[in-house]
DNA sequence: TTTTTTTACGCAATCGTTCCCGGCAACGAT
DNA sequence: ATCGTTGCCGGGAACGATTGCGTAAAAAAA
């Protein structure tokens, strides 16, 4: 099966005019006069012709079209951050091809292969967790890509970057644990080699460290793949569990450890918050209607998106190479509900 | 800034060859000697030789790109179905490109127009609620574009489509109320143009005439975004309230409906299933942890975009113009939990 | 040795579009 | 009458890759 375009040549059959007037003509050229235009224009819209866009990317060298990549788009905080991008990708003529590396390094390779053998003229990534290389990267980056990191953001490459605070995200909710009396507070953490997770662990530290409570390293747990296997939670949910001094709080770092932390807590009949209070990163909407309802620190997921592609543009746009670059921090919200109230009124089971 | 990539172009002059031999050699050819082979393919190899898809394209006319249409990512039902129109693309060398509508004819046109002006070889597409013109499609269609239509289809076109059994899930829902002694179910629908709406609306309806129940029109309500405004629904549920016989159940036929539903009848302080129980078709993984935790009817998202890639790839594949379509029915899976028990141990607050 | 066959490669067209260059009228100025 | 100018348009190369066809040299057959 194939679609049959109708392409310049024909008008130009058609009128009796040569491929170049007809170009010319279409893209309003001085050169022309305006009966012809008017001639090749009207016949233009009368058989529907429309530029074939692949051409134009041979002759351009350029797609318009950019590639973007994901853990996963099943997570709320990335498919709003890519209804952002969508938004800007889609006002200034780019094509948007998304891509998951469902936190696997080799996943993300191929994607990445896959994606620059298509000729994207750019690209937006948050790193998966595994990866722990950034030479692809780098090789990329020098080759000339335009590349912006955002959420998980990889340090040694110098181009733009987008994230949040994710100190002070993790830091206000740990504070708001210790406020409302939580003293010995757990953390769910991403994989180790994140940005995100450590800026949000040094928070998280140094709420405990402000306020004079100590920092004890078996109440930290990582968990390799963001939470995504409900595996890795349970271990850790286990572990804190059977500490002689079990936590009477939990800070996770991320919108999949937050929900399987609490999934994992009630699957062993324990209550948030009078036996565990849970507070942690997420973008779902649905976590007010959680039982209990979930305080959450929640990111600008879809203005993230927004800056990362009026960055990116900023990079595929320039004339000359870009040597400065700028690392956008956005605020995060700290939404309090239930699940950290100490003096939560209490459910009671009757008959 | 530019990406600068090695072309054919550059392997022939660097070994004193012409561009044909080159191109034979890599596609290892009978008519090159097995040295010229090996030589060509190891120098290919050190620079780092892909070929330019958009070349490719230009010459075989396929850009071996699909495009996707839903009406918003950040739904779980599309963005599993996402993942497995993805999982089969990858596997076979294509790229999707995925457009949202949110629900707006005039955006899923514009959408259209763009997806097919970047030359894609196939659409799959779940129409938007606001959609009632089909002639564009019709006209792609004609045209010989291979087309293939998940979940909202659309009757009027012949080609290969992927449903649920809409009907029996629905009907599955409202006979698992009125087994549990629910009489006065109402339901909140999606737009009334929509397959999936009339297809749902059938199956409560029948479900009420099988066990001797009137079908009450003022218990039926159309929100014709599905849910995605949160006023519709909350109009939706004020009129319900109004009645003079308010109804003790209600089922949703959509996931942002059913999870709005929850959250309006929670924000009037309507206690669920005591005062009202609910059951949607809902596909969040959260739906457990939820207050109450919702029965849902759950559709094999996934499965339903690996089956619509395969397919479609059936159409761009075949030689000859299909005429035998198909419509792939699957089954939803009915989950009961405690929105919908009648004897639910009740929850009381007590100081 | 001559003819035929095989091997191994190059030339050039093609896909759809843009754009440099060159050309030919018609015009006014000298 | 000649020259330069301007307006308008066509020829053809280029982007990167594939492929039918032609052909030189080497090998095989006569």
């Amino acid at each position: 099966m194939k679609f049959e375009a109708v392409t310049i040549k024909d008008i130009a059959k058609a009128l009796g005019l040569s491929t170049s007037t007809v170009s010319r003509a279409l893209r309003d050229s001085y050169e022309i006069s305006p009966e012809t235009k008017k001639l090749v224009l009207e016949y233009a819209e009368k058989i529907n012709y429309h530029p074939n866009p692949i051409a134009l990317s041979l002759k351009e060298r350029r797609s318009r079209s950019i590639g973007v990549i994901v853990s996963e788009i099943a997570n709320s905080f990335f498919s709003q951050s890519i209804n952002g991008i969508e938004s800007i990708a889609y006002n200034n003529g780019y094509n948007v091809i998304i891509s998951q590396s469902r936190e696997s390094y080799s996943r993300e390779l191929l994607n990445l292969q896959y994606l620059t053998s298509r000729s994207i003229d750019g690209l937006i990534i948050s790193v998966s967790a595994e990866t722990k290389d950034f030479s692809y990267f780098k090789e990329l980056h020098e080759r000339g890509m335009p590349i912006v990191f955002f959420d998980r953001i990889v340090d040694e490459i110098e181009t733009h970057k987008v994230i949040v605070d994710n100190y002070k995200g993790a830091y206000d909710a740990t504070l708001h644990l210790i406020t409302n009396g939580y003293k010995h507070i757990a953390t769910l953490s991403n994989a180790a080699v994140l940005s995100i997770a450590k800026e949000r662990l040094a928070g998280y530290k140094a709420a405990l460290a402000d306020n004079e409570l100590a920092i004890d390293e078996s109440l930290i747990k990582y968990c390799s793949h963001g939470g995504m296997l409900l595996d890795e939670v349970e271990t850790a949910i286990n572990e804190l569990l059977e500490l002689k001094k079990k936590p009477d709080a939990i800070v996770a770092a991320a919108d999949k450890l937050t929900t399987n932390c609490l999934r994992m807590l009630k699957a062993r009949g324990i209550k948030v918050p009078e036996d565990i209070a849970l507070v942690g990163f997420s973008n779902t909407d649905l976590t007010e209607l959680l039982d209990p309802p979930l305080s959450v620190i929640r990111q600008p997921a879809f203005e993230m998106g927004e800056v990362s592609m009026n960055l990116l543009l900023q990079l595929i746009e320039s004339k000359r190479p870009v040597t400065e670059f700028e690392t956008r921090v956005l605020t995060t919200e700290l939404l309090v509900r239930g699940s950290t109230k100490k003096g939560r009124t209490k459910t009671k089971e009757i008959a």
